[in-house]
DNA sequence: CTGTTAGCGCGTTCAA
DNA sequence: TTGAACGCGCTAACAG
């Protein structure tokens, strides 16, 4: 294992001027820098992280857990844009699991106090959730993927978030449909107060009512519930066909129930049915779907981090040169139409 | 932050004894020890994680790829699995992204030269694999998830794996499915040389030929192949259902393609169909499918883990006090009928 | 059985 | 602009 001691009699200079090339590249002479440059390079030198976190007190790492059964048909997708964005950070991801909120406590408990993690990213926040006094009430930095729609006021700021505008990418897959001539367009959303389902359901009713497509009314037979699985999907789409047979359109608040829906149609119907996701399924079926900008609530996920972890560095009065951006970020989605 | 000084100091012993009764408690008097598990209690003491690597020189930490998209429907259980094994033993996992073999190389050597990570899970391993071969010359500890079917010596040392036996688990299912009156029992796999789609067709076919319940020729009828996707398992069903209108089970590859063969069932059709991963699709039709056991490879791999790293620590000639155990590892699978 | 000493690799504070 | 000293928190060696 090659260190910085290495590096500096190489290249012939003190181990401090080597640090100094590294994080403070601007104090150092050109011509010393560049030949320390070299040594680095040609010794294939990395720093050692475990030491370099010790000494900043400064892990630089965020850990993100992974729960027994996935809630979400993206969270793969999730994993791997923060890691990319991480990677081009230099920030690592640590994993860890979790079963249930008391469990959690005590990851985050024994991660932190290890000086392992110095933020979280949570996922599938719920009403009230014990998670977020925890964390606020040890001054973590922390990073929501979703809204807290639990919560009094959604844009407290010491709760930060990022999330994909559901509504937005239901109301613009209804307007293409509507654009393409459907005009009884069923829905198909999840039963219960899920905040991200009734978000997404007044995309569709919205989006109905402003093109006059039906009446108020006429939309409640129009809308149906289902649990988020393949067979639910399809019972909810049959009993909406019996109750409507002229539907032309359906749809649906995730791929999952789109594919159970897509099982129900009689065979010739011309009827469109959509998804949520873009998941493989909706792949496999042409169905259109709604992308979430997974890379970019990445981005975003990972510079309210940096900047909240900057802002508590640098505890002085004085304010930090670069102004903190919003720490309240809703992004839009696309449609995404086969063909 | 609370360190192992505070705790010397309030349990009045030196922090050398403190650290004893950590990380080897037997050497302490019980009465000492008593005293000091008190006061970390009270105090809510953890060892900082760094200082501790830096001290050790051992990092204690499982690093493992995520794909841009995911190759298997099992992955995120594989994680979670690994997550609680990890913590189960104190290990931390960190999550790298992983687009192509170059860039997962350029990953390897970052994170072994920063010391974050001393062992590697890897999964979906190709024929002449080259982290495999970056893994072994740089002498690092890994574990593939999955057999490296392009080996010339499946079995050697230097290669440890964990898998599981999907012919063995296809032959269950199809064996129950013969003991359940079915006759006429077709096939949809994978099309290629995929090493893990050929051990399970495999599966299929020894138990129908044992069972005589066909000649090798029919056999090759009652198969077909199909991309792992639902449109694909849909086709390739429809086909077979063409050639052979006396099916009456269709063994599939995976549940994906299960639901695209559930799809080109004729209505009232008496044909069973079954899958493979116990995935919410299979769970949701309430397809028979076959069950990977994650937590008890996610044991194995750390296990094997641990192995390595303890046989290299002391590589004093003398041998180690606990005999190796295997370090090739074939799992069974369990069939889920549902009702 | 317990305390003392030393150093893992790095970055920050001073002095030169 | 560069170099020397110091310590982050912990544990492996030894001394008591």
């Amino acid at each position: 294992m090659v260190s910085i001691k290495d590096v500096a009699r190489d290249a012939g200079v003190s181990p401090q001027t080597v640090s100094n090339c590294i994080n403070n590249p601007r104090i150092v002479k050109p011509s010393t820098r560049a030949l320390v440059t070299d040594s680095i390079t040609r010794l294939g030198y990395t720093p050692n992280a475990s030491a370099r976190r010790l000494r900043t007190q400064r892990s630089n790492t965020i850990a993100i857990g992974i729960a027994p059964v996935s809630y979400s048909r993206v969270y793969d997708r999730l994993l791997h844009a923060l890691a990319t964005e991480a990677d081009a950070n230099d920030i690592r991801i640590i994993l860890y699991k979790t079963d249930s909120y008391q469990d959690e406590l005590r990851q985050f408990n024994a991660l932190t106090a290890g000086g392992d993690v110095d933020s979280f990213v949570l996922t599938d926040t719920g009403h009230n959730d014990p998670r977020i006094d925890w964390l606020i009430e040890h001054h973590q930095t922390f990073v929501l993927f979703g809204r807290p729609w639990g919560l009094d006021d959604m844009y407290d700021p010491d709760v930060p978030w990022v999330d994909v505008d559901g509504r937005h990418g239901i109301a613009q897959m209804t307007r293409h449909l509507i654009l393409h001539g459907r005009k009884r367009i069923a829905f198909i959303g999840w039963p219960g107060l899920s905040g991200t389902g009734m978000d997404r359901r007044l995309g569709w009713q919205e989006t109905m009512l402003d093109a006059k497509m039906a009446s108020a009314e006429e939309l409640a037979g129009l809308c149906a519930e289902a649990e988020d699985d393949i067979t639910a999907g399809q019972s909810a789409c049959a009993a909406l066909l019996e109750r409507n047979p002229d539907i032309d359109a359906v749809v649906c608040v995730s791929d999952t129930l789109a594919t159970g829906a897509v099982m129900a149609m009689p065979a010739g119907a011309n009827i469109t049915v959509t998804g949520f996701d873009n998941t493989v399924s909706a792949q496999s079926l042409k169905l259109p779907t709604v992308d979430q900008p997974l890379a970019q609530s990445a981005h975003e996920i990972v510079r309210i981090i940096q900047e909240r972890l900057d802002s508590r560095t640098s505890q002085t009065g004085r304010d930090e040169s670069r102004a903190a951006g919003e720490h309240h970020i809703l992004l839009a989605p696309s449609i995404v139409i086969p063909e």
